[in-house]
RNA sequence: GGAGACGUACCCAAGUGGUUGAAGGGGUCGGUCUUGAAAACCGAUAGGGGCGAGUAACCCGCCAGAGUUCAAAUCUCUGCGUCUCCGCCA
């Protein structure tokens, strides 16, 4: 949620940085509701002040035996007056609520506007592998070293779901082991949240209410649930309603999840395989700063994607999202992009956000500033560390061999029980 | 799934309709004292709003929402949560 007072203050630089985001904002009505409701609650708060005043003049009066009905009466009328006020009162701070639960965060001053034309790649690391043989993609690699059995994936499933086999799933879940183990090493704290929350959740974290039509929600239990689409939404409202000291600052999270995504509209035949399902896993990070404290947060998390894209040695390219292309909201978004020869693109694997207060304001989630004595709005950032479905195909596609094996790195042979290669079996 | 009890501030807790616009204790922080510490004593410890700045008076705030009443922490209803017992279950 935007601070309300950055519109009372520039609404046309608010309106403009909105605009990098292709989102049209008219903040006329809003202001006259804010007026309005100042106006009400002025007169609201001074008709109770009377009425507090007289009530408490009651047993005073009739200690001393005087007659109370006349101040009953009065304290009557007030309260009959005020009603009409005050139910006008709620419904403006509902509409005003209303307004700005619906806006996108603001985009940092320095993103360009527009959508996904204009994002920039800022960092490569590696280079295109240039095979001498003619590469297979991952979906025929996936299958010929039995890794993946996408078939039966369909048949128990349906469309849109896949099976990690043998090697495959010890493959994947090295992956997860590895990312794990360098949270840790990182001094991350590992969560393990549930994946069915409740709507409130979807909330704050800004998902809802513009993505209510994107997640799964299931039926048959009350209260209404839905299942996450990313650890994200778990994390960033582990501290709901709290008010954290400043000294815990910064508190760094990570969890392990599938993440659950309805995925609405068609696959492209350029997005088979893994790359994108109603099902995947993901690490992810997320972090809760004091204010000067999430630039630096951010790009910690975008060194530590990093870090692990390589240790994968995997050719990659870090994009600057451009204003339009960074989701609701968040306020400056960097994607680590790897590599996928079969595609000739590079594909999302992590995407770390600033989402700076937007979050917290939904959330409540506050600090204690030691200098000021003041409660202020965290900060949250999050980013993928990483998502397993596209470094996967990635993996067997960028490490492969003219006889059809895989190279399996270097950093995940602990976790896969010093296994180096990946053979094929048919 | 059935039955019951409960929800007060950082923690414990008093409070069954009116000087409670929330007692008391603990903890924490600050101060006095001390060479230093402890003890003792004094003070602070609730957020939010009007108001993105101070002060004073003001409004809201006892899990949340609605209601009864001149007046609600207190009475009623609904929701949420916690605990106990029974049943079912991996």
């Amino acid at each position: 949620m935007i601070d309300i007072n950055l519109i009372r203050e520039n609404p046309e630089k608010i309106k403009k940085l909105l605009a990098k985001k292709m989102w049209e904002a008219d903040f006329k009505e809003l202001l006259e509701w804010d007026t309005k409701r100042k106006e009400l609650l002025i007169q609201v708060e001074s008709n109770k002040a009377e009425q507090n005043r007289l009530s408490k003049s009651v047993p005073l009066v009739k200690k001393s035996g005087g007659n109370v009905d006349e101040i009953f009466a009065k304290v009557k009328e007030l309260g009959e007056k005020n009603k009409h006020s005050e139910t006008l009162l709620i419904e403006l701070e509902k509409k005003i609520n209303d307004f700005l639960i619906a806006l996108p965060n603001i985009p940092d001053e320095d993103l360009l506007g527009g959508g996904k034309e204009n994002n920039k790649a800022i960092v490569t690391f590696g280079k295109k592998p240039d095979f001498k043989f003619t590469p297979k993609d991952h979906v025929a690699l996936a299958e010929s070293l039995g890794l993946i059995d996408f078939e039966r994936g369909a048949k128990i499933a349906g469309r849109g779901s896949w099976i990690y086999t043998g090697k495959g799933a010890q493959l994947e879940w090295a992956l997860i082991n590895f990312f794990i183990a360098e949270h840790l090493k990182d001094g991350y704290e590992f969560i393990l949240p549930p994946h069915l929350l409740n709507e409130e959740s979807g909330y704050v974290a800004g998902q809802f209410p513009k993505f209510k039509e994107d997640v799964f929600w299931l039926e048959g239990i009350e209260p209404q649930r839905f299942l996450l689409p990313t650890a994200e939404t778990a994390l960033v409202n582990f501290h709901r309603n709290e008010i954290l000291a400043n000294e815990e600052l910064p508190k760094k999270y990570f969890a392990y999840t599938p993440c659950y995504r309805r995925e609405a509209g068609s696959y492209r035949t350029e997005e088979r395989g893994t790359i994108r399902g109603y099902q995947f896993n993901k690490v992810e990070m997320v972090q809760y700063t004091a204010q000067e404290g999430s630039d630096a947060a951010f790009l910690e998390m975008v060194a530590k994607a990093e870090k692990l894209v390589q240790k994968l040695g995997l050719h990659y390219q870090v994009s600057k999202l451009a204003a339009g292309d960074i989701s609701h909201s968040m306020a400056r978004t960097y994607d680590i992009e790897v590599w996928i020869p079969s595609i000739g693109i590079y594909k999302e694997v992590s995407s770390v956000s600033n989402a700076r207060d937007y979050q917290a304001r939904r959330g409540m989630v506050r600090y204690r500033d030691k200098e000021s004595g003041k409660t202020k709005f965290v900060h949250t950032l999050n980013g993928s560390g990483l998502a397993t479905s596209r470094i996967f195909p990635a993996l067997l596609e960028q490490h492969q061999q003219a006889d059809g094996s895989v190279l399996i790195p270097e950093c995940l042979q602990p976790f896969m029980g010093g296994l180096k290669v990946l053979k094929p079996i048919k």
